[in-house]
DNA sequence: CTCCTCAATGTCAGTGACTGACATCGACGA
DNA sequence: TCGTCGATGTCAGTCACTGACATTGAGGAG
């Protein structure tokens, strides 16, 4: 009685399978041992197996690598805000965002964690960083108009989700937290709201 | 009769003076002219009669040009917000140093309309104009906690603050405007103010 | 007046990110 | 069987940016 196994074979094509994948994997692997600027493309490259002419058609430069992936993100966020109940006010459907991407990011806090670290060690990844933000802040912004919300409060209401979203995601990815993201929003949240209060 | 004219001479000093200023000019003429990639660093150079690593010694970088000389508005705003009544509320305090540097901007319209429209072009320098504005959030959010605001809520005051000024420096730059930017700010605030209102 | 020091610049030779043009090759369909 | 096509490789080139070292005129010490 024998047994066939299916099994993959990279045989079958010309290259390994996922390339992109293996940059990715590759590169963060560098940017961690070494940091960002200490690491060529042609090392991540190298290690993922092929040249740095392939790594500049799956990324656009050595950044994107850690920002690559962040469409789920928008594509979570977005519909949520769209979904929230008519009578909701913008800063509620805002919210209804803010908690699905929360859930969503909860079990990978471990790679949370190592991709902000390398982050946090160069400008240069910083200003991607922001810049992808404020992409999201402006479709936060056209979601909530597409809700009925006219400027400037759209655009008011999604930054300042963002901001909520900032805070609550540095006190998640910090060493000791054990706290749940969704948990720590809804905290920011609540301290947005204070902001304004008085005046 | 003779006039003796005191004047300028070049030729007492090595080089031409202002070297900085120079730069900075020929670099922001350039960027205007044909747009910040078609510009090369030794074009800016060769316009502003010195050496390309001598470019290098006075900014860091190629967008840096468009981002010196912003410590002057950092230095107005903190000022106004360390300096607000004891008891303005955190809001109030960075409306302070919001209308601080609104006054501050208003002469420089047509150079901040420039600016922008050079920035505008290139995401690569969005992304420079972010870290900048994240780096002044900070500053606010540090100026707040040392008037007592405890976080999160010093930062989260401080990026809305941020917001409220992007929204109306927008509008303020926009061709058409002919409002001041203060006036701006204010309807900006007030819409913030709208946006926890129901909550 | 002469010499020394110093700051601002020039010169030069790199490194590394990124791009365009063209070659290669195996999968797959006609 | 062959031609197309997509993913990759190869190669040469541009340009941002850096480190090391040379140059020069101004201004001070003597």
């Amino acid at each position: 009685m024998s047994v066939t196994v299916i099994r993959y074979d990279a045989s079958m094509s010309r290259w390994e399978p996922d390339a992109r994948g293996r940059i990715a994997l590759a590169a963060m692997e560098l940017y961690s041992e070494r940091g960002f600027d200490q690491t060529t493309v042609a090392e991540i490259a190298e290690r993922a197996g092929l040249t740095e002419r392939t790594f500049f058609r799956h990324f656009a430069d050595k950044r994107e690598v850690l920002f690559a992936g962040q469409e789920p993100f928008r594509d979570l966020f977005i519909p949520a805000v769209v979904a929230a109940p008519a009578d909701a006010t913008p800063l509620q459907a805002v919210a209804a965002g803010l908690y699905a991407v929360a859930d969503d990011f909860e079990p990978r806090l471990p790679w949370s964690r190592q991709r902000q670290g390398v982050i946090a060690a160069n400008p240069g990844l910083q200003e991607r960083e922001l810049i992808k933000l404020a992409g999201l802040g402006d479709a936060i912004a056209a979601a909530l108009r597409g809700r009925g919300v006219t400027e400037p409060v759209a655009s008011l209401t999604a930054q300042s989700g963002l901001a909520v979203f900032h805070v609550a995601f540095a006190l998640w990815v910090a060493p000791d937290n054990t706290r749940p993201l969704r948990e720590l929003i809804g905290d920011s949240l609540a301290a947005l709201k204070s902001v304004t209060a008085g005046d």
